[in-house]
DNA sequence: GGAACCATGGGATACGGTTTCCGCACCGGC
DNA sequence: GCCGGTGCGGAAACCGTATCCCATGGTTCC
């Protein structure tokens, strides 16, 4: 009777079990499986048939409290259903896979608590990089909280990358991957002036989002470059989804507003605004022009066709993993000076049939 | 010069630096912060205020290795940016969260390769199950395959879970939530049916998915019901996007079919249709109805809503997380006989603006 | 007042691997 | 025939934590 369980216990097997059943020793079945060691092909053959025998796979806990272990990337979401985010996450997934990485998915529903609970759990698998998808919020306590686990990550010899938000003030130890959010707006703003518009519904999305402040400020930069007067009653603040955007509409009609355009935050709420224009008898964009900002797949599901600002999640997402994949091959010897990367992509208008100049009234 | 690493090291700290520190045993520390041994006060406060001072977090790894450790659920998608999947994971991952368990997220991309590596790397991690999402493939292979990873993680300790595909023939242990696609196929067809259409095209999905089968055989049943002959030229297989609902719908105006209402297999699949149907000049629902599948968001933001039957995504994950932590707490004695359990959830029409009784012709 | 007991804290060990350090054979060369 | 080199395999030391077992000091009970 063994000290050790028996060989075909109910746990999964170990290298142990393995090596004894080999004949042979567990250094030589990790040096086997590992393959960074020569081993003779006789050995290698005996090994390998125990461990198809016994379906055998190494313990990643064990692997990587050795020093061995995969590198893994945690990737924090607010709503794992919205489509934007989605597509960041896939692009951080494909290129982690790609290298062998794994990935970890956790959602903080917008909750700052869940948020703090998930980074510390993310610090105690030991993650090589935190990925913190979405916007930031305006408050002052927020950004102390994200330098501070920008630091405690560092600490860990891990790393913080924010995508889609502008980078934290301050010397912190953070990689931020942006897109050029605030042109974006400013292009799509003047596609819809230079059409002929006026008076325009904007709804930029939450007001104290970064990226809804980014996108309003585009518009309001190209409003004045067109010398056209930018309304305050005209810009509703909401969150972003189709609700808010069926009830700003609905409630700029009730309020007797004038716009022959809707410069929607979000394909979402533009999908919201259309409905509620439709609702209320209006054709779009015969009487009513629409546009969206981020191109998800809806944006060419809806009928019309939404004009809309490109935005390459997708890449972002790669373009994150690559970014914390270098510098940790780099990383080994001395961390760079000013440690907070920034990377900014681009974004483009992308024209489809949402848009047209306004109707003459009157 | 101690022997060890110094205590303000690059790396994080360990609770050897926690325990040196405050002047107790490396067991204490885990007492004070595991908080299952009684422990006095004034221990609790000098260890505490350590591990604030050092921002210590324990290491998983090293905590899963030693017996601890959280429960993890690894999620399995083909595509994360499907929004029924999305759904799926949200609910596990919600309920996961709420028991404290973690999981993790992996996408297949629909490669049967990287299916199998991605079990077998959770596996590695000892994850306590793996839920594979989507439907099933009708290769005999594939089922076959799907046995043996039942049969590897059940070995391990592990289970797997399927959501949202039938059951796995034999006596393999793996759980099955499932909804009752058929019957909501069959209510689907016949709410068209019943509002007089007689002349309908089917786009029921991928030819080999176990979903789309199922789809098609509760269209079929009704149309038995309803004593109408069933056209197998009107039954176009696609994969689920909305390229394939364009050009099925395309192809079946361009060869001259005869149908007043679309079935799609997908609220996606219908987007694409709805857009064909457009642009061929014919008004929805006024000339052609049509319906969904799935009830994801869009369906309620396309113009019109469409008509389709609701699946309890979410509901669905968070049953699937339930089964298996109910098993796990009940596991550790005897397991039940026959191990594969099996649950199914209803589905029901909702019904929007897309169907019409079919126009006049001639 | 002594003994049994309770409440705490410390030391040692196990968890499942990786890796370093060694020793053993076997080989060839002189 | 002896010696050194080389190639391969084994023993053991870690990785960071939880927990079992034991020691200790103070308390309570007889």
């Amino acid at each position: 009777m063994s000290q050790r369980k028996a060989p075909a216990d109910a746990g999964r097997a170990t290298i142990r079990d393995v090596a004894e059943r080999a004949g042979v020793s567990v250094a030589s079945v990790s040096r086997v499986l590992s393959g960074n060691y020569p081993v003779s092909e006789d050995l290698r053959r005996r090994v390998m048939k125990v461990v198809r025998d016994l379906d055998y796979v190494t313990n990643a806990h064990a692997r990587s409290l050795a020093g061995g272990g995969t590198p893994t990337v945690a990737i924090l979401i607010n709503n794992i259903t919205g489509a934007a985010f989605a597509h960041v996450a896939k692009g951080v997934e494909g290129a982690a896979t790609l290298r062998g990485w794994l990935s970890l998915v956790g959602t903080t529903g917008d909750d700052p608590e869940r948020e703090l609970a998930l980074v510390n759990m993310m610090r105690q698998q030991g993650v090589a990089a935190v990925v913190l998808l979405g916007g930031a919020y305006d408050y002052e306590e927020y950004q102390l909280r994200m330098a501070r686990f920008a630091r405690s990550l560092d600490a860990a010899g891990s790393h913080l990358v924010l995508v889609g938000r502008p980078p934290l003030e301050g010397d912190v130890p953070a990689t931020t991957v942006d897109y050029d959010n605030e042109s974006g707006a400013y292009a799509m703003a003047s596609h819809l002036l230079s059409a002929g518009h006026r008076e325009v519904l904007v709804l930029p999305g939450p007001a104290g989002l970064s990226t809804a402040q980014a996108r309003l400020r585009g518009a309001q930069r190209a409003f004045e470059t067109y010398g056209v007067p930018f309304e305050p009653e005209a810009v509703r603040h909401g969150p972003y989804d189709d609700e808010h955007g069926y009830r700003a509409v609905e409630g700029a009609l009730r309020d007797g507003l004038r716009f022959t355009a809707v410069l929607a935050g979000t394909d979402v709420v533009a999908a919201g605004a259309l409905q509620a224009l439709r609702a209320a008898g209006l054709r779009v964009p015969e009487d009513v022009s629409i546009t969206g900002y981020d191109d998800i797949p809806l944006a060419s599901q809806l009928t019309p066709q939404l004009t809309t600002v490109h935005v390459p999640y997708e890449e972002m997402g790669r373009v994150a993993l690559r970014a914390v994949a270098d510098r940790r091959e780099a990383g080994a010897g001395r961390r760079k000076g000013g440690d907070g990367e920034h990377l900014v992509l681009g974004t483009h208008v992308v024209v489809r049939n949402s848009v047209r100049p306004p109707a003459r009234r009157d």
